[in-house]
RNA sequence: GUGGGCGUAGCUCAACGGUUAGAGCACUGGACUGUGGCUCCAGGGGCUGGGGGUUCAAAUCCCCUCGUCCACCCCA
């Protein structure tokens, strides 16, 4: 038995990685623009961030996690999610220090889930942080700058949702009152829904099941809840948001899934993705830092799902680079030829020569078959002019230009 | 983790339990040695995902397993 990839970890060929390395260039030139600035985290992490940052009762962190000992024993877990990771560099190199900190990321992620459509155990997400800016107006920046980017990649059929979770002051009492409430429906409850119940009683707003969609019909909602404070940040993201021009629904059922977050949240559902539909989500989250031993540090973030997005975007805006096929004609062409397909390359071109001793017609028909928009041909007819043909072959268009200009001529075209 | 659908050539799919498992596309070569695409001809490709069972006979029926997809769940 030949030996396959592991369950839910994907090769990424090369007509999809090209579109994937798009994706990520257009995010790092998208996100520069906003003051943003990469950040490279370890793949690996002690297994204890994760439990501290993301919650011991979560699902992530209960049934999801791949962790390991190491060999000398310390448990290590390949990082579930980047939020994490960066919190801790954070702090451990007192990024705290510095102004206030806007950071990118990107890269791999693990989660033991069973694999689907848009959900792999292996999966890439894109994400941004700021560090310690409390302002609503950087929620509201944060999510225009991912909306934006959005509509550069040419994603289509997407809705943005929005919450305020509250704050360390309101949302216990809240928590009170839904549980209150949801104690007396309790026997009508999903046993998932009524066995975490204590732990986390949110959860059960945004459950699908139809009897807990219906129990928590009329339950109370967090918005009603919230302490001034929240309420008027909530606010203010709301209206700064409309001011952007950008279009957002408060969903008050979006909760999150992972611990740390606090007053706004948010989530982008895509339409075609199934059930897998959030393309991106994220929030404010900032009790992390100080949870994580730093000092009080508010922060707000997002991470967007590679193969999610790969997936709306298909064929949007990505076109392949064009590839140019060089086809010297003979030994004196190829040895003359060989500082022009230098230059070429050099600007920036693409250019492929196949080596064969085939006569024109089987280069061209191998430059095809390579999926090259042009053929330059240089044969003893140019050589003695000292000119290269070009030639177009989607439209078989075809015209002779002097050695020296045809890097420029080329360059106008693609 | 639970329930269900589907696994046949590189891809998309055919084949009533019954000859040697086929087609289109793709690939390779030729017709065609200064011009590719169209057309025609030829060719390579398959342990029918893997294992076991039922049967005179299994791609087809049954069981197990792996993979994939859908829903639950979870989430990016």
């Amino acid at each position: 038995m030949t030996i396959t990839a592991v369950r839910g970890f994907n090769d990424i060929l090369p007509d999809e990685a090209e579109l994937w390395r798009w994706l990520e260039g257009t995010a790092a030139r998208v996100f520069s623009s906003y003051g943003y600035s990469e950040i490279r985290v370890p793949v690996v992490e002690k297994t204890g961030l994760f439990q501290r940052s993301i919650g011991e009762t979560t699902d992530i962190v209960e049934k999801e996690m791949y962790s390991f000992p190491d060999r000398a024993g310390d448990s290590l877990t390949l990082r579930p999610e980047g939020t994490a990771s960066v919190a801790r560099a954070y702090i451990e190199h007192k990024l705290y220090q510095r102004p206030v900190q806007k950071l990118f990321y990107m890269g791999p992620m693990f989660r033991y889930e069973r694999p689907q459509k848009g959900r792999y155990r292996q999966f890439y997400q894109i994400g941004a942080e700021v560090l310690g800016d409390l302002s609503p107006l950087s929620d509201a920046e944060t999510i225009e700058m991912l909306m934006v980017f959005f509509n550069s990649v040419g994603l289509k059929d997407y809705g943005l949702e929005i919450n305020s979770l509250g704050c360390p002051e309101c949302r216990p009492g809240y928590k009170k009152t839904l549980l209150d409430f949801l104690a007396a429906l309790k026997p009508s409850l999903c046993a998932n829904c009524s066995g975490r119940m204590e732990k986390n009683p949110l959860r059960s707003l945004d459950c699908k099941n139809p009897g807990c969609m219906e129990a928590t019909k009329d339950a109370p909602l967090l918005s009603g809840f919230l302490c001034a404070q929240c309420a008027s940040h909530f606010e203010k993201v709301r209206q700064r948001l409309a001011a952007l021009g950008v279009e957002a629904t408060v969903n008050p059922r979006i909760v999150r899934g992972l611990d740390y977050y606090t007053k706004t949240a948010f989530e982008v559902v895509a339409r075609g993705l199934g059930s897998q539909n959030a393309v991106a989500a994220g929030g404010r989250y900032d009790g992390l830092v100080k949870d994580l031993g730093g000092p009080e540090t508010p922060c707000f973030g997002f991470a967007i799902g590679l193969e999610r997005l790969a997936l709306c975007v298909k064929d949007a805006k990505f076109k392949h680079a064009p590839v140019i096929a060089f086809i010297p004609l003979g030994g004196p062409a190829t040895e003359k030829g060989a500082g022009l397909l230098r230059e070429l390359r050099q600007r920036g071109l693409k250019v492929v020569e196949d080596f064969s001793e085939a006569g024109l017609k089987g280069r061209m028909k191998a430059a095809h078959r390579a999926g090259a928009r042009y053929a330059l041909i240089l044969g003893d007819d140019e050589l003695r002019d000292g000119v290269i043909t070009l030639k177009d072959m989607a439209s078989g268009e075809q015209e002779k230009t002097g050695l020296a200009d045809i890097a420029d001529k080329l360059l106008l075209r693609v």
